[in-house]
DNA sequence: CCTCCGTGGTTGAGCGTTCAACTACATGGT
DNA sequence: ACCATGTAGTTGAACGCTCAACCACGGAGG
């Protein structure tokens, strides 16, 4: 057990403290979105993005990379958020493969209904406890994660 | 859907980006891990608790706040870890409703031919992309989230 | 001793995710 | 026109997590 590029003392510190942060951010979120609304967050955010699309209409490949999901997780989601009321499912004319989904009017006001709880929340957990500076720097460090790549920061 | 203290423009940035940035480092610790050993991550990090506690054993509730994990979490992951053959479950002597897990020594060499693999992808999907300012910023952050109150940094 | 409550741990149902098929349609080459 | 290949999306089974209920035991008070 000894032959791989090991992390050092404070990089395993750090790491240690990334899961444990990351995790405490994504149960608080999971458990209040659950709690006040009934909706995972997951489901959450595809309401967002649809809410956010012209006619609150997205494909459903387009919704799965907006929400960096699969088109199978992205399949089973509309399903069920469609068998709530939330969304309903419309064929595309021009290329007969193709589905649309749109936000109900259902959908969007059980949006509106989670969205302020959901916002404290992320508040709450996340930029409350941190000054400009670490958000700022954040920022920079998840761009340079999403980009795989160094990124050239101070 | 505007009664709240919503986020700026920046924070709303800075929030998209960690959680792509997060689900990336997810994503690919889960892959990584489920194809060159078939195990969840979660699984990974309760070798690794028993592997580093003394006689490679630990009681169920130790073992979960550990993992920051419910104790049903726990019961169930155990049970599917012993019958993988990597954990073993003894009954405790002094208080009859507890009971200890312990690691096997095919688990051992489970996590031992899981590591190199697991660290190297956590190298290049966080390390490796972040300067070196970067990850000790990293780490003061997550300290403060994890605290759940402002830390004093720079 | 007995009762009450708290604790350690397990169980089962319900749900979301994953993975590997699979259907249906589009597109390019011959 | 035909076939191959690729793309859009769905499906079902396996699996891990959550939640609420539950069992078994320990400890304190009467």
């Amino acid at each position: 057990m000894n032959d791989a590029r090991w992390l050092s003392e404070h990089e395993q510190g750090v790491w240690r403290r990334f899961l444990a942060a990351t995790g405490r951010v994504n149960d608080e979120l999971e458990r209040q979105l659950q709690r006040d609304s009934g909706l995972p967050h997951a489901y959450y955010e595809v309401l967002v993005s649809l809410s956010e699309a012209p006619d609150r209409t997205l494909r459903m490949s387009e919704l799965a990379e907006r929400s960096r999901s699969s088109r199978s997780r992205m399949s089973h989601a509309v399903a069920r958020l469609e068998q709530a009321g939330l969304i309903e499912r419309k064929g595309c004319p021009s290329d007969k493969r193709g589905a649309f989904a749109v936000l109900t009017e259902k959908g969007y006001s059980a949006l509106a209904d989670a969205a302020p709880g959901h916002v404290n929340a992320v508040r709450e957990v996340l930029f409350d406890t941190l000054t400009p500076n670490q958000v700022r720097q954040l920022g920079e460090i998840c761009s340079a994660i999403i980009d795989g790549r160094p990124a050239d920061a101070e």
